[in-house]
DNA sequence: CGAATTTCTTAATCATGATTCATTTTTTGA
DNA sequence: TCAAAAAATGAATCATGATTAAGAAATTCG
């Protein structure tokens, strides 16, 4: 029973028992100690990860050898190298457990059943995927639109409970600057 | 008869020709010269548009009252503010003619309606989203992982033609610097 | 065709935030 | 509980790309 994912696909769409039963066998559930990866650069990214409870991170390593977020996925969001996922090749990126964290998966193959032997769940993945594009054209917005300092702030007035669930260094790294310059505003802040 | 868009969807599903006749019933084509506005700040996203023949630029204005580009749609792209046009709240962006550019466009009831009369557009669009996740994916480390000239470089290299289509002004936004470095990385270039 | 508008370029100065390196504080787990 | 590791801070210097202000070149369209 994975009510917590059930739950979530019918905010978007009512289901039947039996899909309910389809969708139970066609996922796992683990849990993941903090630190422990999900995924690694070099391999493929098999899951899409619905997080349960916890919290995840995306990352890529760049050429300084710098780790830069590019996503977080909290309660009741999907994450996945999207395109590994999908064409089977070699991520470039990490996923990795921020907290302890409980996740339900799914593997592609099941999932291309799924979407044939349920095909509510194309309208449940396509209201998440639609939700994503959204989510992706606030962040531009908000990325274009302010200095790293204003991006900070409204960030840790947006979000206060997150930014109390992560390492500081990490939040910098998703906001696109430096952990020591982050230490500089938060001096100032006073 | 709205050929483009037809051909765009059996690519990702198939279609009876009764559904082919809703879709068809549902849109509307329309030819929009250059620089015409077909969303502008303050007004209502009303319609999601699919690019037949060519570009369109999405934009917002900052408070330095610059112009931020954050998407392009050419050939067989679909563009609008998802945000807005979800929520039917007033847009804070503009979507703008770049050449004489012919569009197919579907308003939110309409495509509310068509994803219950031919459920396998919920198939069609989840695919779509799920594409447009993928590129945003690519697109954010691409920006994380270069400067900004090794990202005009590594774009004029990978997409020659779309250059020659667009003002460089407009690569010079859409790529988040301003048009006079761009000059001046031009001008090492040689 | 030619004036007006749009687009592109050049150059000098300036500011933001990176880099480097060291130190302090906090957290973790044996 | 305390040593080791992880996370956060601080300060000095540096580099990238913005800003400002002209002016040149290209395109448009009446």
């Amino acid at each position: 029973m994975y009510n917590n994912l059930i739950q979530h696909i019918l905010k978007f769409t009512p289901l039947t028992a039996d899909e309910i039963e389809q969708i139970n066998q066609s996922v796992s559930i683990q849990k993941v100690k903090k630190k422990t990866f999900l995924l690694e650069a070099g391999k493929v990214c098999k899951s899409n990860y619905f997080v349960v409870k916890g919290c995840l991170r995306l990352y890529f390593v760049d050429r300084k050898l710098t780790e830069q977020i590019t996503q977080f996925a909290i309660e009741n969001w999907w994450i996945t190298d999207q395109d590994s996922f999908d064409s089977r090749q070699p991520s470039q990126y990490y996923i990795q457990a921020v907290e302890d964290t409980e996740v339900i998966y799914i593997n592609k193959d099941a999932l291309e059943q799924l979407y044939i032997s349920v095909p509510k769940l194309e309208r449940y993945f396509r209201i998440i995927f639609q939700r994503v594009y959204t989510a992706w054209q606030r962040r531009t917005k908000f990325l274009y639109d302010q200095t790293d300092e204003e991006r900070y702030r409204f960030f840790s007035e947006a979000f206060p409970g997150f930014m109390q669930r992560v390492p500081l260094y990490m939040i910098a790294s998703y906001l696109g600057f430096t952990p020591q310059f982050l230490s500089k505003i938060r001096a100032k802040k006073v």
